[in-house]
DNA sequence: GTAGTAAGATAGTGCTGGTATCCACACTCC
DNA sequence: GGAGTGTGGATACCAGCACTATCTTACTAC
């Protein structure tokens, strides 16, 4: 298939496909002469994987990059690439200052929970320190060991759930784009339904108080 | 106090203070003179929750306004506000494109967990029919009313624990900023929660598998 | 009085994520 | 074999967003 085609099948504007491939971040499609190129099935899945990643997770496009590198190195084990894609999309652009405080908690939490075999330099483990001593510094909103250990149980839970989901039948690439797409996606699912709980029980016990009211 | 005492104790530019001022965003101070007015805690306060919305929740300067008047109606129970900020969060400006099935099957979902009080122009509702359908349109990402409800019993099981910790002792507009911010921080808590658990039990089975490997 | 800062208004900036245009040529369809 | 469409490749341009800088007038503390 030609540009346009892969450009209609992705559904996205062909200027845009352009971009991806100026940018590196769609490979180019195979040479069949001076102005000419083939492009394949891979294309569109990669194509798709890149939208939703940008659009879906808000990942910005020089980030994108990372993504693909790690989407496309074979040697890594599924996890690690995981790992670096989680980096990305947790990466904040802002300030690094860092709080030891909130690191101890975090890795308190982690270590509660279970998760020992983290990459210490993982962004994920800084961010949530970040967040960790955002919540703490103002006011009274207090992030204890306890109710972060909450947090980790129910995330425990839904991320051993959506692991053992997965269709091991497929091959390693398309794995990996459900992987990826599916952590983005039903990442939001989940916000938002977290939203709507939060609506559905302060209005059940908005009756009950008279501050709620 | 004046602004630039504001700027410094919420430690903000004073040229943003003065752009959220002229935006509306934070209600002018009591003018003491010409040239001179008087800001207090709760501008301090108010400048907080903005900046949270804006670096945590990315949430556009644009819909923060929104979120102001939601937050000033005396006259809103506390789980409409709610809902009017998870409308705001969770507003995507892009493709209004309308999917019945995807719609029926949230419902469904809704339906499961029992929250039965959603007002139906939620724009939460829209999202996650938008959601449902990006995972089920291209390939084998199934989003079946049993695995959206599975989330959405998760949601419930945190967003039932998140409001019988709340605070009623502190007044009705303090209990709205901490229910804002915490939404919001919370959620970026979890969403990195999850994350980091999806790399640790990936880590788990890739041992197993040889497609993980 | 005078130095320093406030308030208020208006104009400009840097970054991001695309679009638009142009070109010289190749392929397709009659 | 000629017309018309479309290609890969390069470069220029653009809109939106979130600020940021500058300027003016005037108050206030020393």
């Amino acid at each position: 298939m030609l540009v346009s085609e892969l450009a209609d099948r992705a559904d996205v504007p062909l200027a845009t496909v352009k971009y991806y491939l100026r940018e590196g971040l769609l490979p180019a499609g195979e040479t069949t002469g001076p102005r000419r190129a083939e492009y394949d099935e891979t294309h569109v899945r990669r194509l798709r994987v890149l939208r939703l990643l940008r659009e879906v997770g808000g990942v910005p496009v020089t980030s994108l990059r990372q993504v693909v590198d790690a989407l496309e190195d074979e040697e890594l084990p599924i996890h690690e690439v995981m790992g670096l894609v989680a980096d990305v999309i947790s990466e904040e652009p802002e300030s690094e200052f860092h709080d030891p405080a909130a690191l101890d908690v975090v890795d308190e939490v982690l270590a509660r929970v279970g998760w020992d075999d983290l990459r210490p330099e993982s962004v994920d483990r800084r961010r949530l320190a970040t967040l960790v001593s955002l919540l703490n510094a103002p006011g009274p909103l207090a992030a204890t060991v306890e109710i972060l250990s909450f947090y980790a149980k129910a995330a425990d839970h839904v991320a051993r759930t959506e692991v053992d989901l997965l269709d091991h039948t497929v091959e390693r690439s398309q794995l990996l784009e459900q992987l990826v797409t599916g952590s983005v996606v039903y990442g939001q699912v989940f916000q938002v339904l977290r939203q709507l709980g939060e609506q559905h029980h302060l209005a059940r016990v908005s009756s009950a108080s008279p501050v709620t009211r």
